[in-house]
DNA sequence: TTATCTGCAAACAATTTGCACCCAC
DNA sequence: GTGGGTGCAAATTGTTTGCAGATAA
């Protein structure tokens, strides 16, 4: 995270928030720079609502249904991603695409990224030694659940 | 798989499924029965709606609410999981409760069951060198995209 | 200018709930 | 016998759709 804690819209800024979405080849509407910067500053991958409760303080007219329809062209443009979820009624997001990892917290309900490209070497020199007979990966992604704890806690190997 | 190619509820037999909702503390009711075996059944993890289609076939008065009441316990007492899915707008289900991982079609939709005692224990070693900073882990699984391929086909490392 | 997006409201789909009756323990 | 389960229908929740007016390119 980088420094400023004032108002909305600070650190992704508008002109950079405007050309991810050109790149994505969407029209850079208010509502969706605003929803995409929430995607991006919202903590544990939000839901639709999520999304739209934090983007009506600074765009009050905006409407749910409007936050669906964008969520909807960004996985479709490729800008976002829908999260694999067990739990919960809602779909989430995520405005990551590169690849990571997800930790599930049972506690808060949160999915966090974890990135550790070691662990993708790892695991892709075991697919390459034996693979699949009958499958073509094309990417993975581990799920890692359990709790959120404290700094200073002692954490147990699995 | 074992033997046997007639009519329903033939393998894992009434005794068995009937034990195995004892154990979970759940009544083995008739539906629960017939609901439980299509679990174990249908492949590819089914959605509520595709455990009624097989379901009714046999009990045909059964009704999709009891569907979704019966799963809801089945989470709910530990002897099935909701299964982690980016796409799709249902809930789907896994009767397999041991540790494994899943490979996720793209063509099919199909969530396909994929268990490698080797790579669990690879992954193992790599968190207890190098573990997490504020998250204590329970549980992890690996969640492979991809699409599925003839036995003749080539399959070409990740 | 014009194709696309927004806001609203209605429609839809998935899941849950309430309750009278039934059945497994 | 009785507490929990079932079936039905109605209610709720999450998401999609249709369309008239607004707006980015």
């Amino acid at each position: 995270m980088s420094p400023s804690s004032d108002q909305f819209l600070s650190q992704p800024d508008r002109a950079q928030l405007r050309s991810r979405l050109a790149q994505a080849g969407l029209r850079a509407t208010q509502q969706r720079i605003v929803i995409l910067e929430s995607l991006l500053v919202l903590p544990g991958h939000p839901t639709a609502e999520q999304v739209h409760r934090r983007v009506v303080l600074e765009t009050p007219t905006i409407s749910l249904g409007t936050i669906y329809k964008a969520l909807d062209s960004f996985v479709a443009s490729g800008l976002i991603k829908r999260v694999a979820a067990a739990e919960g009624a809602s779909r989430r997001y995520d405005a990551d695409c590169s690849a990571h990892h997800h930790l599930y917290c049972t506690d808060t309900q949160e999915i966090i990224d974890y990135c550790n490209p070691q662990l993708d070497l790892l695991i892709q020199e075991f697919f390459a030694a034996r693979g699949f007979q009958n499958f073509q990966p094309r990417a993975f992604s581990l799920h890692i659940t359990g709790e959120k704890v404290d700094a200073a806690q002692e954490i147990k190997p699995l």
